[in-house]
RNA sequence: GGGCCUUUGGCGCAGCUGGCUAGCGCGCUUGCAUGACACGCAAGAGGUCACUGGUUCGAGUCCAGUAAGGCCCA
């Protein structure tokens, strides 16, 4: 067996490897359901193939992982279930570009192969497929030496076959229920993916762009509309003016009245389009409207209304029965294939682009006088999320999940905690999950509004894309609508007896309330993939086909905590022991806000739907990190930080400890980004500029701090292309200083650790050696008291962990563990070892806390404590100790949480009282000067129980004070020559230490602090509304107060 | 436009249902290479808690408003 010892010089890279092997090879993170135990899981977020993990995963990771060893080692039967998410467009996007890169056919090449019947689809795939198993790979490294104790024996991927089963489960019974349609909609269309798009994969931006102001002119009908003869829209968009089929006006407009049934003759097409009165139109302020709406200010009053091409206008077209005509094709050319068939004097626009349109369109009324006026406008435009141009409201077919049915959204809200709930007037029902206690719970709680408004106000769902990464829609349409009548019979003798077979036997679902013998096309789901019957039956008939679409992302991902634990499988269903019903629910969702409406609330409603209870019962949403200038880390402003790097240079632990310090209750933390410089390793704070869009970035080129005249390129540089690197200029890696906090404290442990365990190692057992052996002798304060300091201790970090305020957790283990037990106890513990009678005892309390310690961090620093555990476990395999149950366990990942005791409040008040006169003496040497190893000669002034106190203790004051103590009487006279401190209700006076003039300043200085507190509990005693309304305590208390400062006042003469 | 959040020493953050003489880490100052640790030890300096008003015996903490910044949803 290789030695445990323990190295001189902390290693995290050797420390860290050797212990995530030995967990695997004891399966530590394995469980099964049928482990007993209460149950625990969380399902991770699975991280998109499209790249590796950032410092987000890595926060986001470190906290789940932290929840779990915590749980294992409270003895829960703990399961976290690992994966990756396809993320459909991204990926597909991404795969795309880096063909385009590598000069190789790109998805334009294979989607002409696909067209020519040679398999492009299925080729391009498995491009995707190696891109999907590379990063796959590459994450779930990252997550290792992260140290995350996932069970890998679990590890899914949305898109593999057990999701896909699920996937297609899903879609089946929802398309059965009617909560599944298809319907010709305005979506967001991003015509460079040509794929439609949720609205949350809409991006805001704002553009500065105009409002054009275009001039229709009435029909001259013979009717006369109060001298009118045109009407001025204004537009952001003018070239979608070919598509308008009517023009609104407010009904409170005062015009409404003589244009009436009147229309106008559009331009350019020459259609003559209605003029129809709607609320929606905004009021110029001349006419009424508010002037506070920038609206107002630039409207005229009338709205051209183009319905197949803005969302605002559909909804004013479907209320007014307006038609429909798209301009465009997918690629957002104006084109008249695609709807458009009056193009009038239209022709010179065919086949531009929406921004040459535009230009041409207006220059058009320019010419013909038709242009009114053309006036700057700032205004936001959706983008694509991921290819960045703006969104093109586009009308087209699509999927669409009935998410507004009550059985979804509803139910999301009914599953509420009540308490979360804010009242709004609509109905949130209550469900049976809420009322039996198990309701969706978020943390913080300011969230669950977030979750509440999204479902108060939720639109269907557009679940359809047209791209080829993802699960295939598994329905098949009719292919044809003409039938020849020999495939009518075919179609009417054979298929449709058999689908109608197929449809009782639950196998194939029809769209609801259609007629299948006599509908010219109907949609037919077809419930398992592996179907082959019913799948060759319907291709090889050459009437229908499978929807060429793929799902949204998101369709899978709202699956995750059911597809993880193998639903829809029977077993997992009907098997009260399975994963699938031990598991789920699971016990919380830890993620980022901005997914609050993407994921959570689609989880929760599917899992609620398909399975009638909640996929988990806490969310914590966690904060995000930014940079040091509050901007988000983007790969494009080049001030992300790489997980990867900070394990290299501060160790895993290193960065888990920080990470966890920094996940407080905000929204957001800043982590200020450093460089590293490559010429010779120093980390330094590189110089900033401001960037064209006022980001705060680093200057492309910085200089080495050592040597100015020695360049590097930033991240900044090497993303934005300002900048490239060079063998003389290489480039420069970022890390942040933060993480130093981390490292220090794995430091101090390591060698706190060292240290115990060698003076352990030597260490006779105490007289009673038993696993109880006690703490409490009279003459062991320091090992009373830091057995309570640990007991406050276990208190305050599993209340922080059971709030997920990690922060406060990491404190409490930090403050106990460096202040407490390494600057206090450990020091203390070198007088109590040098005294035979004490040694023993003490050896027990050093070994026994440590591994207390080592227990309460290892969910936080899992390899280091782990590493120290086993050395621990070679030297001092007896620990424990009465009101401390150290139960052993070979490895500490699988070792019992401590439980807190009660702590001993006298040692703490004393041992208080000693740290007060020992810091005391050192400020007085400190003032003075007084070598550091110089001794000085100490006398107390101090009766009774204080007197006792130092007397029982002298070893320990004498070796932290630097000193020997001299006289410790009731009424000592200060010796000449001496400075005087007060600390503790004792004076203590420090011989030989002649400086008149410094101790009366000294004197004096305490003399004023003294004082002014004196005089502030004084004002307050003598308010007489304070004694009268205060608690009486407190105002015993301020009393109390006011006489011990008064009474040491007086000490000090 | 609606919602949420932030503003506390040079920097990053705590401060629970109001009682604070406002904490922590980094940085800073002064000592110290003490046989666990200089990624360290000891002792210090540094803040009228963004601003204005209110409630209260008492406000960093509650309320209203103002300013600056960030995020989400339209």
């Amino acid at each position: 067996m290789l030695s445990n010892q323990l190295s001189k010089v902390y290693d995290p890279s050797a420390v860290e490897t050797r212990a995530y092997q030995a967990w695997q090879q004891a399966r530590a993170f394995h469980a099964e359901p049928t482990d007993g135990g209460p149950p625990y899981s969380i399902v991770i977020p699975p991280p998109n193939v499209t790249a590796a993990l950032h410092l987000g995963h890595a926060l986001n990771n470190t906290l789940q992982d932290i929840l779990i060893r915590w749980q294992r080692m409270m003895g829960k039967n703990t399961c976290w279930l690992p994966g990756t998410d396809h993320a459909g467009i991204a990926t597909q996007t991404i795969v795309d570009k880096r063909l385009q890169i590598e000069g190789q056919p790109a998805l334009k090449e294979y989607k002409q192969m696909e067209a020519r019947g040679e398999n492009g689809r299925s080729q391009f795939l498995e491009k995707v497929y190696a891109w999907k198993d590379e990063y796959e790979k590459r994450i779930t490294e990252q997550l290792k030496v992260m140290g995350c104790s996932c069970d890998w024996d679990r590890q899914a991927f949305t898109m593999d076959e057990p999701r896909a089963k699920a996937v297609r489960e899903a879609f089946f019974r929802l398309f059965q229920d009617g909560l599944i349609y298809r319907g010709k909609r305005l979506v967001n269309w991003d015509p460079v993916s040509q794929t439609a798009l949720a609205d949350d994969e809409v991006e805001m931006e704002e553009i500065d762009g105009n409002f054009y102001y275009l001039r229709y002119p009435l029909v001259q009908d013979g009717h006369a509309a109060g001298g009118i003869t045109h009407v001025t829209v204004a537009t952001t968009r003018p070239e979608t003016m070919l598509g308008d089929t009517a023009v609104a006006i407010n009904p409170k407009d005062p015009r409404a009245a003589a244009l009436r049934g009147r229309k106008v003759l559009l331009p350019i097409v020459n259609r003559q389009i209605p003029i129809i009165e709607d609320d929606y139109v905004v009021l110029p302020v001349s006419l009424g409207g508010d002037e506070n709406d920038a609206k107002a200010q630039f409207a005229t009053g009338f709205l051209k209304v183009t319905p197949a091409h803005d969302p605002n206008d559909y909804e004013i077209g479907q209320r007014h029965g307006l038609a429909m005509i798209n301009i465009m094709a997918p690629d957002a050319s104006i084109s008249n294939k695609h709807g458009w068939e009056d193009v009038g004097d239209g022709a010179f626009v065919l086949g531009q682009s929406r921004e040459a349109a535009r230009k041409l369109v207006v220059d058009w009324f320019k010419q013909n006088g038709l242009l009114e006026e053309i006036k700057p406008y700032r205004h936001s435009v959706g983008h694509s999320y991921r290819s960045h141009v703006p969104v093109e409201p586009y009308l087209s077919d699509q999927w669409y999940c009935r998410v507004t049915d009550p059985r979804l959204a509803g139910a999301a809200l009914g599953a509420m905690a009540r308490d979360q709930v804010e009242e709004t007037g609509a109905f949130v029902p209550e469900s049976s999950a809420s009322a039996a206690g198990a309701a969706l719970r978020f943390y913080p709680a300011r969230y669950a509004k977030t979750f509440q408004t999204w479902h108060e106000n939720i639109r269907d769902w557009c679940i359809s894309r047209q791209l080829w990464w993802g699960h295939r829609i598994p329905v098949w349409a009719r292919a044809k609508t003409e039938l020849s009548p020999q495939e009518k019979q075919s179609l009417t003798q054979e298929l449709i007896p058999q689908l109608r077979q197929w449809k009782q036997d639950n196998r194939v679902a029809f769209d609801q309330q259609v007629d299948i013998e006599n509908a010219t096309s109907f949609f037919i789901c077809v419930r398992r993939e592996d179907d082959q019957p019913i799948i060759q039956a319907l291709e090889k008939s050459g009437l229908f086909a499978q929807d060429s679409d793929v799902l949204d992302t998101w369709f899978s991902s709202a699956l995750w905590p059911m597809s993880t634990l193998n639903w829809p499988d029977a077993d997992a269903i009907e098997n009260k022991q399975s994963a699938l019903n031990v598991w789920n629910p699971t016990s919380v969702l830890c993620t980022a806000r901005e997914i609050i409406t993407l994921w959570v609330s689609r989880m929760v409603m599917f899992n609620l739907y398909l399975l009638n209870r909640l996929p988990f019962t806490d969310v914590f949403i966690h904060a995000m990190i930014q940079d040091g200038h509050g901007q988000k880390m983007s790969k494009s402003l080049g001030n992300g930080v790489d997980p990867v790097d900070i394990i290299l240079s501060h160790g895993a632990d290193a960065m888990r400890f920080t990470l966890a310090s920094m996940a407080t209750n905000t929204q957001d933390v800043r982590l200020p980004v450093d460089m590293v410089d490559p010429h010779s390793g120093e980390t330094f704070t590189p110089e900033y500029v401001t960037d064209s869009a006022g980001y705060k970035v680093a200057k492309p080129i910085q200089s080495s701090p050592k040597n100015p005249k020695q360049k590097m390129v930033s991240s900044y540089g090497v993303a934005s292309g300002k900048a490239h690197p060079t063998p003389d200029i290489p480039a420069a890696r970022n890390t942040s200083s933060k993480f130093d906090l981390g490292r220090n404290f794995c430091n101090k442990l390591w060698n706190a650790a060292r240290f115990v365990i060698a003076s352990v190692q030597g260490a006779s057992p105490p007289a009673d050696n038993t696993p109880t052996v006690t703490a409490s002798a009279k003459d062991n304060l320091p090992n009373r008291w830091i057995v309570a300091r640990f007991a406050r201790a276990v208190t305050a970090a599993q209340a922080g962990l059971h709030d997920y305020r990690f922060d406060q957790y990491a404190q409490a283990c930090y403050d106990f563990f460096w202040r407490d037990y390494c600057d206090w106890y450990v020091e203390a513990s070198k007088a109590a070892m040098k005294d035979p009678a004490m040694a023993g005892a003490t050896a027990r309390v050093l070994a026994s806390v440590l591994d207390g310690a080592l227990r309460l961090m290892h969910p936080m620093i899992p390899f280091i404590t782990e590493t120290i555990w086993w050395n621990l476990n070679e030297i001092a395999p007896q620990r424990g100790l009465a009101g401390l149950t150290l139960t052993p366990s070979e490895l500490l990942i699988k070792a019992a949480w401590p439980q807190p005791a009660e702590p001993d409040e006298s040692a703490e008040a004393d041992f208080a009282r000693l740290q007060e006169i020992i810091t005391a003496i050192r400020n007085v040497r400190n003032e003075y000067k007084v070598e550091p190893r110089k001794g000085v000669t100490v006398s107390l002034k101090a009766a009774g129980q204080a007197a006792e106190l130092i007397r029982d203790n002298r070893a320990m004051v004498e070796l932290l004070g630097t000193c020997s103590i001299n006289q410790i009487e009731a009424d000592l006279k200060q010796p000449v020559n001496s400075a005087r401190a007060l600390a503790a209700e004792m004076e203590i006076y420090i011989e030989d230490l002649i400086d008149p003039a410094a101790e009366q300043q000294r004197i004096e200085k305490k003399r004023q602090e003294l004082a002014g507190k004196i005089s502030a509990m004084k004002g307050r005693l003598s308010n007489q509304a304070y004694t009268a309304k205060a608690p009486a305590h407190l105002v015993q208390q301020t009393r109390d107060q006011l006489a011990a400062a008064e009474a040491e006042l007086e000490k000090l003469g």
